[in-house]
DNA sequence: CCTTGAACCTCTAGTGACTAGAGCAACTAG
DNA sequence: CTAGTTGCTCTAGTCACTAGAGGTTCAAGG
């Protein structure tokens, strides 16, 4: 049993946002003190572990609901699991691609501008002004 | 002179935003019609296209306001420009990184769970409650 | 000139996933 | 027993919009 400090330091997940979590319905209200404090156990730890590794990974909040459901109904999970999972896949692939065209894009401005200009126009502020100097569309 | 609608469909930029942007100072308070409408010129429609553009880019709304800044001080704005571009490629820089961490480590997951299981433990579930699974961290 | 319907106006509130702060209560180490 | 840390609830703020209510103005067709 152990207080919401110490799960927090266990998990690496902030107290108030595991206060937040139970709000929402991710972790369920656990075990009161006499004083009206949070005690946890092993149960919560391992979910909250869980939630955390989902939250690194990008999954919305309530994708790992839907995930946490799957889990306690093992029957025909799996595929829903491997579903929401291939979704975030595809969407972080989608973020890579733009981000990887944004950064040929920033890279080549950057490099423009020496910092010290002879020029009297600035390179960055002009690329952004006019995107038909971009290489790549976004 | 174009009305909100116009400068909206020109630059691509909902009308909502638009009117949002002037509320946050990036675009200047412009010419209204005798009923109050605004009224749009190509100085604001350019102004606009590089907002627009900055925020494609991921630049945030305060180092827009800091870059637009700068072009109305022509003098030493060159080298504060290229900072704030480089601390944004920088940015974009590391998001890939963790992207592409968090690509490998999903695509392992979704490989490992065909959908159909012979198992009677979801793969895909197994992974998020087990960190000690991943071969890379985060 | 008049009507109709699209586009416009302001204002407030909601989104997601937290984060910060106020003001108070409870636990724990010395 | 007391001091200091940790906990509690609640409200409000963050960012960059987005949605909706309820009303006004504009432009085109008749």
């Amino acid at each position: 049993m152990f207080s919401i400090g110490a799960l927090s330091r266990h998990t690496g997940v902030k107290v108030p946002t595991i206060r937040y979590y139970e709000q929402m319905g991710l972790m369920c209200a656990p075990e009161r003190t006499e004083g009206n404090q949070r005690r946890y156990g092993r149960a919560e730890r391992e979910r909250l572990g869980f939630i955390k590794h989902a939250r690194d990974l990008g999954f919305s909040i309530e994708a790992i609901s839907a995930l946490i459901e799957l889990n306690d109904h093992p029957d025909r999970s799996c595929a829903e699991a491997s579903e929401i999972a291939a979704y975030q896949l595809s969407s972080v692939r989608k973020k890579i691609a733009s981000l990887t065209r944004l950064e040929s894009e920033l890279s080549r401005i950057s490099d423009g501008c020496s910092g010290n200009g002879i020029a009297d126009e600035c390179y960055v502020l002009a690329s952004l002004a006019d995107h038909a100097r971009c290489e790549t569309d976004h």
